[in-house]
DNA sequence: CTATGGCACGGATT
DNA sequence: AATCCGTGCCATAG
């Protein structure tokens, strides 16, 4: 008896931390790693079966397993203030549905996701480079795209590159060129205005480039960043309103970081183009597509039909013969196991939603400006879990927002997304650059206490130049003599 | 002398 | 324990 008691608590013990562990890792993944995983299991596990979700009876939608529908049960949900979230099934997902403006946000680039998305840019590169490279080089463009900064530029120096494969230099420059003329037009060049100069040629080739352009930009490109205005015109006789439509043009088309998506906010075509396609874990609708009638959020599942464990395998283990009983109860173990885990993150991952989207609500309907800080510590306090679940939840999950945006949830948590973005705004309306010491006073007025230094350091995440090199909107003032 | 970027330290966060 | 972030100090450029 004793015996029993002790083998059975083992037992359930054992199946207590494995599904424990097994929480955890599918909590860390996202739907579609989730559903890679589920893919596997349900080909070699028979104890698991698969079954279409029910619809809703009034409207015909399709039900999440715990889901409420959520077009029925709108009007209840919205007179309790509440946000109405729900489990969804996963479907088919284009990045039509998505609208337009696929963001991948700036600021979290200094983890995971730039270095994601530097690998996607190597190989989408290295796919551009295929046809027309021996392998030789084909190896050199893999190692000269490995030796990308984080802007696009080359950071190791080429005869480096020619040492460790023994090749001559020559050979490596003319890699490093076929390189550049790819998609993101100038990328792995040694510095900006070599990527500038590539981007022109480039463009040259597509489109109606303006006068001067390509002479400022392959000779005058110091003296444009200098606003040595004289200099140019005096040169090239181009008239300041030329050197106006050339740094307009510039603005507009050219790109000095090849992997930075934006100068002056304009993204590169090559941004879209790397977007992966993934399936968002959760989407953000306003409810009848009206932002005043309030917002609903889907979460969705890792699987487009319902996982259930298999009766009829269940029933059938009381007459399969002992040699392969022990198999078959592995099985229905594992099966169990994993519906239970996978409904564990649902929850999970509905609470935390549920949670995030009510906290952040003016953050997801207003914009930026007005993201409240937030930290993973205190969401795991007030929902009563542990700090490391609500990192797991959060981690590699991407959200839709109501405007297509696609941000990764981790953006919920960045501390200072409001201080830059008023930056952005003070910045974007400044009649004449302001220093970066200018700018803290500016922001001590609108409540935001940050160090010079700081200020600087945000800039650079959004891509500003620094004051004496930023463009004076207003150009009427300051005509040069010499038109 | 002013404006800015690099380095590195300490405290907070994960 | 590892990582991130704000900040101060210093070097450099103009």
């Amino acid at each position: 008896m004793f015996q029993g008691n002790y083998t059975l608590t083992n037992t359930s013990h054992q199946t207590v931390t494995a599904h424990l562990a097994q929480t955890m890792t599918l909590l860390n993944m996202n739907t579609e790693e989730v559903l890679q995983t589920i893919e596997t299991e349900l080909s070699v596990n028979p104890a698991l079966e698969t079954e279409d979700f029910r619809r809703c009876p009034a409207c015909g939608r399709q039900l999440g397993p715990v889901e409420v529908c959520p077009v029925c049960s709108q009007a209840a949900k919205i007179a309790g203030e509440e946000t109405l979230v729900f489990l969804s099934p996963m479907r088919e997902f284009s990045y039509e549905n998505a609208g337009s403006s696929i963001i991948v946000d700036d600021d979290e680039i200094t983890t995971e996701e730039i270095q994601a998305g530097e690998l996607d840019l190597t190989q989408y590169v290295l796919q551009q480079l295929a046809p027309d490279c021996n392998p030789l080089e084909y190896e050199i463009a893999e190692h000269i795209l490995c030796n990308l900064d984080e802007r696009g530029l080359l950071s190791a120096p080429l005869d480096e590159i020619g040492r460790y494969f023994h090749v001559d230099l020559d050979l490596v420059e003319s890699v490093k060129t076929k390189v550049q003329f790819c998609d993101p037009a100038g990328i792995a060049s040694e510095n900006s205005s070599e990527a500038l100069k590539i981007q022109v040629q480039i463009l040259q080739t597509l489109m109606d480039v303006p006068d001067f352009v390509a002479v400022i930009v392959n000779d005058y490109l110091d003296a444009l960043l200098h606003r040595d205005f004289e200099e140019i015109t005096a040169d090239t006789g181009a008239s300041y309103s030329d050197i106006c439509d050339v740094m307009a043009f510039m603005a507009e088309n050219l790109n000095p970081y090849p992997a930075n998506a934006k100068w002056g906010n304009v993204r590169t075509p090559a941004k879209d183009q790397l977007q992966t396609y993934q399936h968002p874990d959760a989407i953000v609708h306003y409810i009848n597509n009206d932002p005043k009638q309030g917002i609903m959020v889907e979460v969705v599942l890792p699987y487009v039909r319902q996982i259930n464990v298999n009766k009829l395998f269940k029933e059938a283990m009381d007459t399969v013969p002992t040699a392969r009983l022990e198999k078959w109860e592995q099985d229905y173990q594992k099966a169990s196991l994993l519906v239970k885990c996978l409904q564990q993150r649902s929850v999970a991952i509905l609470r935390l939603v549920q949670y995030l989207v009510d906290y952040q609500k003016p953050f997801i309907i207003e914009g930026e400006k007005f993201l409240k800080p937030l930290t993973r510590a205190a969401v795991a306090e007030t929902l009563g879990v542990h700090e490391s679940t609500i990192s797991r939840a959060v981690s590699s999950k991407i959200m839709q927002l109501p405007s297509g945006q696609i941000i990764p949830l981790s953006k919920f948590f960045t501390r200072n997304l409001s201080v830059r973005c008023v930056l952005k705004e003070i910045i974007e309306e400044e009649e004449k650059p302001l220093s970066d010491s200018k700018l803290v006073g500016l922001l001590s007025e609108r409540g935001y206490n940050v160090a010079r230094r700081t200020v600087a350091k945000y800039r650079m995440m959004e891509g500003i130049l620094p004051a004496h090199l930023r463009r004076r909107i207003n150009h009427d003032s300051t005509l040069p003599r010499s038109v």
